[in-house]
RNA sequence: GGCGCCAUAGCCAAGUGGCUUAAGGCAUGGGAUUGCAAAUCCUUGAUCCCCGGUUCGAGUCCGGGUGGCGCCUCCA
């Protein structure tokens, strides 16, 4: 496939380090807070190259960590007194459920920062001994960023000195103002890991280095083959990391990056500060996490995504005439057929994850097989090429997964089913009398409880309106 | 202040110099179908922010302008 490197800042071949075995590293969540439509992007992104690398017949392994230890989750473990492990629980398995809503695929392996210390301390010390890093009076342990003749090479950034001073405030022990930590020591009675280095905790960068040496790099070029994240983390977060790695072992850290875009709302980016953070657990309560998905995954990865509702209808619309095919087909089962619509899908993808030509491609494959199903409802060849389509579709883009009746039903509890069933039923017995009038009027009061009536040779079904 | 991104129909959004006098979806108008509807199918719409330039040829490259936005500070 192909991929955009943002550091080359052009569209490359991918050739993973080992034939046939892609390695990707994607910046995970710090586990303090509910997951926002920012993680879901970034998470839904990678989730789908994941997706079409295996589909290409790719082995990968995918790495997305978990950061347990930082500053944010201290914070909020004095204010709450919560302890610093029942936070970073509790919002592990929110992260967990939020995506497996949105179906995103679990990683090959999720490494907590808690977990990886010993790899952290081994990456700190080799910088030590190589000159790359020094220790403060105080016990801090920085890296020496003009020791590396690199740096800013990720980001091409021309740092000027002058004005990266003024920028930094406490820069008093630091050699050099865009120096950053590596450890950061701990004197008081904060949560505190010992080291070789004394109590303290890692500085926020380094977790991602020792994880990527510890659970993918094979000693070759470079430690992974992609390294992704949101575009936020280019810098500084991503040319630290990049630092750390290429002094610590004398290879580059990654061969790819890719960064995803921003998702904003309404216009404005999300940010905790700005106080517009949209909780993914809150969009689940109005819309199916698929209807999510597909909304967020409808724009190229690299573009800004911005949120709002009715934008976010229109994109179910669309993802509704999936499903209205599948339920013409609902009951039959798939088989592993192939078709030149699966070749010509997994082609769009593996340019770059380019979505749009991908989903114009179904749309024109749902179309055509709506027209054929017209045409020849019984058409036994059609219907086993469609349903092996739309199982490809499952696979590689992750929607069209559920059962049709409860994708149009969704939000809807028991007891209005049971009531709208009994309608339907006197329905018909007016319809079969003739009796129009009170037909229309039964479907009438249905429709006021924001329900949608459809008669079929099958029968009446209903769906969710709005 | 430094660095960077974007600007295509009412809305979302492809397009990386000629095969595109611009994909796809939503919305709108018309039609087929329907007891009426819904669904489905057919059909309907933009010369690409502005100005200048390069070229036989530009939405697509270059320069300038205008308007949005982001990073440089925790952030996906």
């Amino acid at each position: 496939m192909y991929i955009y490197d943002s550091v080359a800042k052009t569209k490359r071949a991918f050739k993973p380090l080992i034939p046939g075995k892609a390695s990707l590293y994607v910046c995970g969540p710090t586990v303090y807070d509910d997951a926002h439509l920012g993680h879901a992007k970034s998470a839904i992104v990678f989730d789908l190259l994941r997706r079409v690398l295996e589909a290409e017949g790719s082995e990968v392994t995918y790495v997305r960590n978990i950061t347990d230890i930082d500053d944010k989750i201290i914070n909020k473990s004095r204010e709450t007194g919560i302890s610093i492990t029942k936070i970073t629980d509790i919002y592990t398995e929110a992260y967990h459920r939020d995506m497996s809503a949105l179906g995103v695929k679990r990683p090959t392996l999720e490494p907590k920062a808690t977990e990886s210390l010993e790899a952290m301390f081994e990456l700190i010390q080799k910088l030590i001994d190589s000159g790359h890093a020094y220790r403060t009076d105080s016990g801090d342990v920085y890296f020496d960023t003009q020791s590396d003749s690199e740096y800013l090479s990720i980001s091409h950034r021309h740092q000027d000195e002058a004005e990266t001073q003024q920028r930094v405030e406490s820069s008093d022990e630091k050699r050099y103002p865009a120096d950053f930590a590596l450890w950061k020591a701990v004197h008081d009675d904060s949560i505190t890991f010992d080291s070789p280095f004394g109590p303290g905790r890692p500085g926020w960068h380094t977790e991602c280095s020792a994880m990527i040496e510890k659970h993918i790099d094979r000693g070759g070029a470079y430690s992974v083959d992609i390294h992704g994240g949101g575009a936020d983390l280019l810098f500084p977060h991503h040319e630290n990391e990049a630092a750390q790695t290429r002094c610590a072992t004398g290879h580059e850290i990654a061969n790819y990056w890719m960064h995803n875009g921003f998702v904003t709302i309404d216009g404005e980016k999300m940010s905790k500060s700005l106080g517009n953070s949209f909780f993914i657990k809150d969009a689940l309560k109005a819309y199916s996490g698929e209807v999510l998905r597909f909304f967020l995954l409808g724009t190229h990865y690299r573009s800004d995504f911005n949120f709002n509702e009715e934008d976010l209808l229109a994109s179910k619309k669309r993802l509704d005439r999936l499903y209205r095919l599948k339920k013409r087909l609902f009951g039959l089962n798939a088989r592993d057929d192939t078709t030149s619509f699966q070749s010509a899908l997994l082609e769009a993808l593996g340019d770059d994850l380019s979505i749009s030509r991908a989903l114009a491609l179904l749309d024109e494959m749902i179309a055509e097989a709506n027209e054929g199903l017209d045409a020849n409802p019984k058409d036994k060849v059609l219907k086993r090429r469609i349903l092996a389509d739309l199982a490809y579709v499952e696979t590689l883009l992750g929607i069209g997964t559920m059962n049709p009746y409860e994708y149009f039903q969704h939000g809807i509890d028991e007891e209005t089913k049971v009531k709208i069933n009994a309608l339907i039923d006197a329905r018909n017995a007016a319809k079969k009398a003739k009796d129009f009038a009170r037909s229309d009027a039964i479907r009438d009061e249905i429709a006021a409880m924001g329900v949608q009536l459809m008669d079929t040779p099958q029968g009446t079904f209903w769906e969710r309106s709005e």
